[in-house]
DNA sequence: GGCATAGTGATAACGATTATCATTATCCCA
DNA sequence: TGGGATAATGATAATCGTTATCACTATGCC
C-alpha cells in the first residue's frame, strides 16, 4: 500500500529541507504546526497564516510558508493541489493516508479511503512498470448536504 | 462509471462559456485544436502557445488561454492540474477517460485506466453519501525507463 | 558571554493566469 | 452585398499565490 500524500520531486511547491537536521527550536513553526492538528484541515496557507497571527500577532505570511515547506520537508504536514491549484496543508505522519471527495458546491472536503483503491493503484502502476512513491485520488462532486438541495 | 475529466464548478481555471452557442468561426481556435490532437498530449499552454506560433506567427497567449477555456467548456478538450500547479491540456470528447501516472525523474505522462478502480470510486463516493461527477487520480513514481537508471 | 548561523518579517520579484481595451473579423439581415 | 452588431484578437496591465532577497533577531553550542 501507498502512504505518502506528499509528493516527492517534480516542480513541488513546499519543499525547504529533507529532514530536521540542524534545525532550531522555533515557536512559530510549533504555532504553525499546533494550528495543522488542532484545526480543521485542508486549510491554505493564508488561512493558516490568519490563525496563526491570533497566537502571534507579527508572524509573516513567508514565516507561515517556510514553516510548512519545512514541516512537509520533514514529513510532519502534507500538502495537496487541489484542482483550483491553490496548495492546502494538513498535518500528517501520526495520520493516515486518505482521499479526498471534494464538494464543488460548498467547497467542503472529505477524507476517505479505500484499501482496495488502493491496492488496485499499485496493480495499476505494475501493469505499466511504474514504480509508484506517491498518488493523489480526488473525487469532485456533491456532499450529501448540497446534493439534498 | 464516471467519464468526465474535466472540473465543472470549482474555482475553476479554464471556463469561458459552457457550450459553443453563439460562437463564430476561428481559425486560432481551431489551430489550437489540432495542436491539442496533433500533439503528445499533455501540453501546457505555453508549449500550446509555441506550437501554434509556428502555423499562426501573431497569435497571443490570451488567445491560447482564451481558445482553452473555450474548448474545455464547450468539452473538445481537457485540463488538469498536476502536482506542480500549472495546468496542462488534452483532446477530449473522443478520447476515453484516463487516469496519469507521471515520472517525478522526466516528468513523462503515461496514460491508463482501471475499470475497476473507476467503479470503486463510485463505490467509495457512495458510501460517504456523496455525489460524483468527475474525478482525477494521478500516480507519482518512476517510469520503466527511469527506475532502471 | 560571544559567535556562527538558523529563523524572521517586510517586501520585491516571479510566473501562470485573467482582465482590460482598442482594433479586427465574422456573420446575420436588410 | 454592404452595413452593423458583436465575437474574437493582440498587447499589455493586473492579479494572486508563492518564492527570493536582505537586513535584523534569536538560538544554541563552545
Amino acid at each position: 500500500m501507498i502512504i505518502v500524500i506528499t509528493m516527492p520531486k517534480l516542480p513541488f511547491k513546499a519543499r525547504e529541507k529533507s529532514d530536521c537536521l540542524g534545525a532550531r527550536r522555533s515557536t512559530r513553526r510549533e504555532a504553525i504546526l499546533d494550528v495543522l492538528t488542532s484545526g480543521p484541515g485542508h486549510l491554505s496557507a493564508e488561512e493558516i497564516h490568519k490563525a496563526a497571527l491570533k497566537r502571534l500577532p507579527r508572524i509573516g505570511i513567508a514565516t507561515v510558508y517556510r514553516a510548512l515547506k519545512f514541516l512537509c520537508g520533514c514529513g510532519k504536514a502534507a500538502e495537496f493541489i487541489p484542482a483550483d491549484g491553490v496548495a492546502r496543508y494538513e498535518p500528517a505522519g501520526s495520520r493516515a493516508h486518505h482521499d479526498h471527495l471534494i464538494c464543488t458546491s460548498c467547497g467542503c472536503f472529505i477524507e476517505a479511503v479505500d484499501p482496495e483503491i488502493e491496492r488496485l493503484q499499485v496493480r495499476l502502476a505494475a501493469r505499466h512498470r511504474f514504480k509508484p512513491s506517491s498518488h493523489k485520488l480526488e473525487i469532485y462532486g456533491l456532499c450529501s448536504n448540497c446534493a439534498g438541495k
